[in-house]
DNA sequence: ATCTATATTGCAAATTTGTCGCAATACGCG
DNA sequence: CGCGTATTGCGACAAATTTGCAATATAGAT
């Protein structure tokens, strides 16, 4: 199944459907990683329009499909597994920038065992790594 | 050296000062884990405006005395690691609890790993695991 | 302790970010 | 195509965060 296709299902599922708007919210969020509100919204505009941005991440949030992460101060939101493979971050405090990390799946087990150690049910995680990159550390 | 020093020094080293007011956003965090901006503006006040609060936020966050966290869907502060034992949060996505996971030495070290491995040099990371707690996941 | 240069703070205003109500429009389904 | 419901835009709000600036506090020298 594409990824168009599952979030059309996801969105049925909830008694919603997939518009216009939704898709193009959805395209932006595809070709670029992790953004803020701000350059999200600004790039909808004028095609969507700021509150429907907001409506739409809210949605996308409580129905899984989207992400939202802290870089640096104030957050950005990308799509969640469903649509990239799982990865943490790792953000430059220098430049930065946002490396992508792929998932070990060592330290997604442990992480999950540590939740259930303490009898908690996990449906995620989110981690992210501050420091320098190559480039900045030296 | 106790915390009081320790946030003096690290103050200093930055040209800044311990003020009565520093001191005092410093108390309000050590006595209570993570808060939001809002209940922090307002425990401060009269004593201390908000402006200064956020200022003050500011400042901690770039010598890395406070630590900024995604609950949900708005961030809070808490002390980070120098002030407190290095921990991860669970937050249960219905009761809105959060418990704090003790760090576990085997998985720090796998998180500094995967970090290194990508030649980025890590100065600290944030885990933030979300799903139902015990009371809430039956 | 007093003086001085500089850092810090309060206050009020501006900006930015996120929400809401409601009438107009688009969508899914028969 | 036509109906009933979901979605959107728009403008107004409300909340959160930032800023400029004059008043005040602080550190360090004398």
């Amino acid at each position: 199944m594409n990824h168009r296709q599952t979030l059309k299902t996801i969105l049925k599922q909830n008694g919603s459907s997939l518009t216009r708007t939704r898709q193009l919210v959805f395209d932006l969020l595809r070709d670029k990683d992790p953004q803020s509100m701000q350059v999200l919204c600004s790039r909808a505009t004028p095609e969507v329009d700021r509150a429907t941005v907001y409506r739409t991440i809210d949605l996308y949030e409580r129905l899984g499909i989207v992400h939202r992460l802290n870089i640096g101060w104030k957050y950005k939101v990308e799509l969640s597994d469903l649509f990239n493979d799982h990865h943490h971050h790792m953000h430059c405090e220098k430049c930065g920038k946002i490396i992508d990390l792929p998932a070990n799946i060592m330290l997604e087990k442990m992480i999950e065992t540590v939740a259930i150690k303490s009898s908690f049910s996990p449906r995620g995680h989110t981690l992210e790594i501050y420091g320098l990159c190559s480039v900045c550390s030296h």
